[in-house]
DNA sequence: CGTTGGCACTCTTTTGGTGAGAGTGCCAGG
DNA sequence: CCTGGCACTCTCACCAAAAGAGTGCCAACG
């Protein structure tokens, strides 16, 4: 295959973006008459016929019957995208929209929640929002509160800002002084460290404690195992909203095609390892129908971008719509957002 | 209206049981053959015919066409449930899985919405949690975490157990000795007074503090203030899961009724009222189709309780589904996750 | 040689009509 | 008061016919 997708000259690639984009715009199949009326070629039905048939042969068309129009597939799709489109300019209203949500809040989840649905407001799609372990991020500081008798609050600070909590229950009982010693402590000896490591370390720390008989250190690494354990599990971390969006679109007036959609996406755990795929590509993400597992079964696209500071990913947001969706607008709003979502949690990071 | 429901004589009584039971169970009109079938009357079909006659005169029973079998209608699953129900035992897999699934948790949140998750499973219909603002709750104590620069965590601790916290951001500079020390005063100070209260104290303070000219006393009013503002907005409070139940409801296989129930839904503001509206009233409420103006509007039905401690509750937790439900089985799973999350913040607030 | 009008062909969708089935209401007789 | 019988109504499934949309191909044209 050529590398520009050459293949296709001028005249055929104007009739396929001209079908990809009506058929975006109506969900219907193209044919030949309706390319003929709408002007943009000097060309008889009969004639746009004949580049049609060509269009299929080469697996960018295809024909739900044999007397209905044509319909872009999935490599019409990727075609479209890669070589045809032109991706549409954000509206004022849009790219205000984005902006302000995201920097109303100052709580990352929340932030993220809100992003999500936003989204999927301004997309008529689907949004998703996906925010993996932070076992992989290191901290900038640890704190304990005391809660009740038995219960403290933890607090973790990440380097990129983000701020993560979690009540522990112990045994043990701990006094405020000591609760801010062992925060300190914990935030000098640990500081730059992932969640991960540090759960290491107090676990070997285990070991040599054991000779020293230290009742201070003792509660330390008890306390700061309980706290690193199962933050933030798997359920919390991915938000998908505007489920509802797709009960609007005419490929899901299938009832039966609708209750599979709807418990696709109840599927977290294959989403997350879709969006997990998709957090160490640098830039926009689209993948169409059969290209990935996910979507093939389910016959979605999905576009992705992943967001966080420059040095490493946090996390990705993305769109989840039907193969037919307007990709020129979709493509600069997830951009946007996942550009915006970055500078937010830079500025967190060195503000 | 007779107190007791006594229009209706025995004969006509058990007749709308079996008719309101077989078509909770089959979701179809019901027959006078396949009430005659059923073997718990010696009556031929035709005089069935009769009994439901007047059932219909009386409006408990409904005819969707002249001729098809019967349905109840608003007022005939009233009667039924007003007088006719004997709610089923819960089996013991159902009491186990609720009461593991409260007492897992320790943040109050996650066990909220967790517990609509799993009441929507149980149920196989749409759960909700409601909670509404924290403004009315008495706090235990309150205390400050320096996050960054010029960024403040506080943590809440309400006298239920319930713990909120916030990040705040001020212009104004704290070190963590000041942190402590202002909590630990607004902690003394402010001990069972309600969000809102403490607001209006400090804002009354500013006043004061004009004359005295004293910086730490300012910088704990700045604090505090912005610490109770805002917490817990409208957003965060209301849990509304498995709305993917519905679809496999006979009743919504119609794409348009679907369509409209999910947005409807999506109106989280109406049903916070529908939900606050059920905070005050002490038992398991029912409300049926057209007896609230939501569930009018869309033909819901809704099962809710409340919970929280004595003498105050917290929220609402309930079941959203179609009329047609099974409500013997409905009303003690509410009642039943209902207790066990009071039960449950009853201990947070002694234990 | 590319373009075009014409025409036969295919497939879907709509329409109308018919018959079976389900259920009722009512009446007359037990 | 109960019941069998019967006429009536409404729905649903099925089928056939017709309409409509679109293609493919061919022959003619510039």
């Amino acid at each position: 295959m050529s590398q520009q997708g050459e293949e296709l000259d001028g005249r055929a690639r104007e009739v396929l973006r001209e079908i990809v984009m009506q058929h975006v715009a109506t969900g219907e199949a193209i044919s030949s008459r309706s390319l003929a009326k709408c002007g943009r070629f000097q060309l008889s039905p009969a004639s746009l016929r004949n580049v049609m048939a060509d269009l299929e042969d080469l697996g960018y068309l295809a024909q739900p019957h044999t007397s209905a129009g044509r319909v872009p597939t999935d490599r019409g799709y990727r075609f479209f995208i890669n070589y045809l489109m032109k991706s549409r300019v954000l509206t004022q209203r849009e790219r205000e929209t984005i902006d302000e949500q995201v920097s109303h809040g100052t709580e990352i989840d929340h932030v993220l929640h809100e992003a999500s649905l936003t989204l999927s407001r301004l997309a008529d799609q689907v949004g998703v929002v996906f925010m993996p372990t932070l076992l992989q991020f290191a901290i900038r500081s640890m704190d304990f509160v005391l809660v009740a008798e038995n219960k403290i609050l933890s607090v973790i600070v990440g380097t990129n800002g983000v701020v993560v909590n979690k009540v522990v229950e112990t045994r043990l009982n701990f006094n405020r002084e000591e609760l801010e010693k062992i925060g300190r402590f914990i935030s000098v000896e640990f500081f730059g460290l992932t969640l991960d490591q540090i759960r290491r370390r107090l676990v070997n720390m285990t070991e040599e404690e054991r000779a020293m008989q230290d009742e201070m250190l003792q509660k330390t690494i008890a306390l700061g195992i309980e706290a690193v354990n199962d933050v933030r599990t798997s359920e919390n971390d991915l938000y998908v909203e505007g489920a509802a969006s797709i009960l609007t679109k005419p490929e899901f007036s299938d009832t039966v095609a609708l209750r599979k959609t709807f418990l696709a996406l109840q599927e977290k755990e294959k989403l997350i390892d879709l969006l997990n795929s998709c957090l160490t590509e640098e830039g926009l993400q689209i993948l169409i129908g059969s290209e990935s597992d996910f979507t093939h079964v389910h016959n979605f696209s999905i576009v992705a971008k992943s967001y966080g500071s420059h040095n490493a990913p946090l996390g990705v947001v993305g769109i989840i719509g039907p193969m037919r969706m307007e990709y020129a607008r979709m493509a600069p709003l997830v951009d946007y957002l996942g550009r915006a979502l970055s500078r937010k949690i830079e500025e967190e990071e060195h503000g």
